[in-house]
DNA sequence: ATTATATGATTTGGATACAATTTTGTCAAG
DNA sequence: CTTGACAAAATTGTATCCAAATCATATAAT
């Protein structure tokens, strides 16, 4: 996915959008309205979301996978959603994720991939300056995302980009903070000045300075 | 799962078992029966594992959420499969996560699990002395397993137990060098000793090298 | 009063049937 | 010989149906 096309497609990361059943399942237990320990019956999902058991059963096999729900044979679905433990150990694992994807992607990067970086930072110094906070969490995702890709590591990869769905759901960072947008970018120039240069130890701090600041600028 | 059960259900890590088809498929696509950019066709499915297309499609998108095949709308699924490449980012991934998760680990476990790991500890050191290859390398998955409870993790315990589905497939260790299970034990024990200091630093250290010695296990 | 048991209702697991979409193959036009 | 249109076949997506397991309730035994 290009940079322009995240500008473009005008998904703010806010909305509900919710394509196909999973994702909205997904969501709806990682907003809370489907509660931990709740028994998710086959019947009563097809009647609430107007689908057959097929999909419905497909869907329970996606949130098993991914641990939201458990899935007990012959006894059916129970929400297991996300605590705020889990939520403060997914902040704590994604941080040292980051932090090893900047050091492997800075010895990795290959100039293309380099190019689109700097690209996506110009915007998001444009954008900045334009204080469009909308585009800014796009272009935010982009630019996380470059640098998961230039790891070129397929599961570390994978895992960073699953945990973007999570971290729309946990409690918003407080964008309307006095010089929200200047930090942030500041924070990401960081990074991108080490991936000019190449240099993987400046990186990893920069990156988890960042982390910190994101954690810091979480609403309490 | 107690170490108990680790050590009596016999299951040795190495046959086929495939209770559900799900498994089935990852194992048939992770020992390459199943090719990469191979179609599978449901139907082709359900005849060479004679059942219905409806687990079929279940197992389909847990594959998916796993990663081993690619689900493209009303086309069909794709092998995507493990490279050589996965397989080694797949060291090096897990590799950074035991690291992590023996740091956390030692910080927070509790008196019941270390008694635990202790009692799992003393079991390796008795079944090297009778040089059961078979009992050690379910008690390893125990040992392992219960420092990733230690960690009060949800996700870093589910990340890692996942990985040891992968490890089963990718080339074995070399079981039968000389001193392979002295070396092991020797490797445990820094950890073990580790953890009962309370020592986090020396866990990660000795979990480092377990790892790097692990590697270097490896048959070429 | 409490526990056991039996029976009917509910629910899950799996197979089949039907609809929508894509792929394949044929044939004619350029 | 290639290209395009179109129909037939195959495949995916969804709905429904049947069997097996579980759960709930009522009744009987201690």
């Amino acid at each position: 996915m290009s940079i322009i096309q995240y500008l473009e497609d005008g998904k703010t990361g806010s909305q509900p959008l919710s394509t196909n059943l999973y994702t909205e399942l997904q969501e709806d237990i990682l907003t809370g309205k489907l509660k931990a320990g709740q028994k998710l019956t086959e019947q009563k999902i097809c009647n609430e979301y107007n689908v057959s058991r097929t999909p419905v059963r497909e869907a329970l096999r996606q949130l098993e996978m991914e641990g939201l729900i458990e899935n007990i044979p012959n006894r059916g679905a129970f929400v297991i959603g996300f605590s705020d433990q889990d939520i403060a150990d997914m902040y704590e694992l994604r941080s040292s994720y980051e932090v090893l994807a900047v050091r492997w992607a800075i010895d990795r990067i290959t100039e293309e991939e380099f190019n689109e970086l700097e690209e996506t930072f110009e915007f998001m110094e444009f954008y900045t300056m334009k204080n469009d906070i909308n585009k800014m969490l796009n272009i935010n995702m982009a630019f996380h995302q470059i640098i998961y890709n230039a790891t070129h590591n397929r599961m570390l990869n994978q895992l960073l980009s699953s945990y973007q769905v999570y971290l729309k759901y946990c409690n918003p960072s407080n964008y309307y903070a006095p010089n929200y947008l200047a930090d942030v970018l500041e924070e990401h120039r960081a990074i991108y000045e080490a991936f000019k240069a190449r240099d993987a130890e400046a990186g990893a701090l920069a990156m988890t300075r960042h982390m910190e600041n994101s954690r810091n600028r979480k609403r309490k």
